[in-house]
DNA sequence: CATGAATGAGGGTTCATTCAT
DNA sequence: GATGAATGAACCCTCATTCAT
């Protein structure tokens, strides 16, 4: 039913970008098919063409997100040569997200609220941060074998240093002021050093 | 419109109690009036005579559970008597939520993830991080009166301390296996005393 | 079931004034039983110890409107002395409703739209008019016993009369400037001439 | 929101049509959206392609009876040659209506008893009525130049015989009795010849 | 008598999905 | 492929009416 992949990708992307564009301007819960199709400049009917049903398309779009930010990161902290650059270059990639890229927070947070009501999307987040974390664990190693920082448990670090990161992401959302939203950010990148020198 | 204050306090809390339930387990935008009232033992029409609207109900649901951790957490830290013990009943307290009352982070998550489109939302969420956090650099404030930790900026203590609860407890909803849990739940505590001591 | 009649007429009379208040602003269709015993000051179940339901009250309503009507009338030209003096009195009272009682037509505006599904509606309405025709068949018979006025066929003067009344009063409803409404009176007044002199 | 024009009239009349039948055979509120579905052999959700809301769709049956009825008399009398012709065509067009058309009177009590809780309904009907008067004027103008009336004041004339109509088929309709119907259609045409002759 | 909480059918409306064109 | 009209279940909410207190 669903078409060959590869088929008409570019329309796949279109909708996806639609979609994705719904949940952040009206919330996950508050669009419809009609919506979608309305921002994609499409007819309802065509949607039906390229996904299955609605729940199908939304647990793509959340694929594609982070696919996106997980591009994103491996390609800024591969170009960098040693672990100072390289966590240097995740810090900062991180830091940034929520005001370059404020979708994905925003993303993130509808699909996380639903993760516990289905179990497909609980286990695509839960892959994405696992995939994260052994990234950063990968830096982490980078870092003891170079000396220059002391050995630490390495599960311990991962998962702390991505639930501080989104910890303060969603604090992020919910404060209104720019002020407030630069010392949080200025408050993130310093915690690293604590947890990791 | 709706009922005097005092007129019916239980039957208010019995729908409530029923409205969390719908919400932690079926999620936030997937129950209807009539799964309330159903699962509150009523029909559908009393639920407003003490509520305005469905809105209104949802918002007197976070209210209520807001109300209810704050006064878990003030009361069982006021009856600490110094800044160790204080700080040791806030952590356990925070420590023990997602455990002993999971539906507490089930039911903030899914209201965070409205707050972008819900200014009233937004607002009441905001206040009871502000609430927390102020909580919070008041124990902070009694450790360094009595010289037992160094004098730390406090804006920022308590919004990491805060972030890294939400960061963990959120982590932690997306985590299946009981030994994974446990583990991050240890790291949670942990991680305090980097920041302070 | 129904309350013996004198039992407590002043309750019916404070629930019938209430339910004319409700019709008048807000139309026979838009306001329910609540909304009477608001305008009463009354409890909603009371109104059910004295109307057997809704659809009794507003008949009682209807009835009750009829009456006043009828005795303003009725009163106003026998106070007056001979045929001219009667037909002015008429004449005028019938002039100043729109103005001095405006809640009169638009009750039975509401009514009258209802009368073609309600054969009690249809009936109650039906006879007031009849009575009001015999009324004013019995002035212009004064009329032409005084020698003031040539014989003219009665059914069809007094359906006349009250035909135009009645399209002037409707066409009155649905104007809005204070200067056409003065005018629309002035022509009601003066169509009666040509009728029967 | 609505369908391009032009796309689906027949569709658009076909719902139309289902709720006029609706007006006439239950009451302006007594329907439901699902009674107008039924009454045109769709589904209640077809309707909501076409129309609005329900508002939406009501003001849009009041004005296709209103063009209708406009549309009618303007062909009757625009085919008609002189004066006497003209007035004739007109008086026959609108002393039919009742018999063969009562639908339309009853339509238009139905919306009347609105108007004064609706501006919208109030300025439709409003115009509506000018329209028939500045109608009518034009008729009696034709009258005055051909010599074959006296001067009279035409606005006076327009109001009188518009009022009459309508207070006569207001009556008409809580009339029984066939033979009493006869009665007022014929004094109906012979009062005009009072006020214009 | 009086109250107003409770019931549940029914109203307007939305929307995922299908399918004839 | 593409369209958008059509379906009908389900949603939120209202309201006439009842009845325990």
């Amino acid at each position: 039913m669903s078409p060959k992949i590869g088929m008409e990708p570019i329309r796949r992307q279109q909708i996806i970008e639609a979609a994705k564009h719904c949940i952040v301007t009206k919330g996950l819960p508050h669009f419809s098919i009609k919506d979608i199709a309305k921002a994609a400049n499409l007819s309802t009917g065509v949607i039906y063409h390229y996904f299955e049903n609605k729940d199908d398309l939304l647990v793509d779009v959340l694929k594609d997100s982070f696919s996106n930010t997980e591009k994103l990161v491996k390609e800024t902290v591969d170009a960098a040569s040693n672990y100072n650059n390289k966590m240097k270059a995740y810090l900062e990639t991180v830091a940034k997200v929520p005001d370059e890229n404020p979708d994905f927070y925003i993303i993130l947070l509808n699909y996380l609220a639903q993760a516990p009501y289905n179990e497909e999307l609980k286990r695509i987040i839960s892959r994405f941060f696992q995939n994260l974390g052994r990234f950063i664990e990968g830096i982490l190693q980078i870092g003891y074998k170079e000396g220059v920082i002391k050995k630490i448990e390495k599960g311990t670090a991962a998962n702390l240093i991505l639930s501080q990161a989104m910890g303060l992401a969603f604090y992020y959302l919910i404060s209104n002021e720019k002020i407030n939203k630069d010392k949080i950010n200025r408050d993130f990148v310093e915690i690293f050093k604590k947890y990791i020198e």
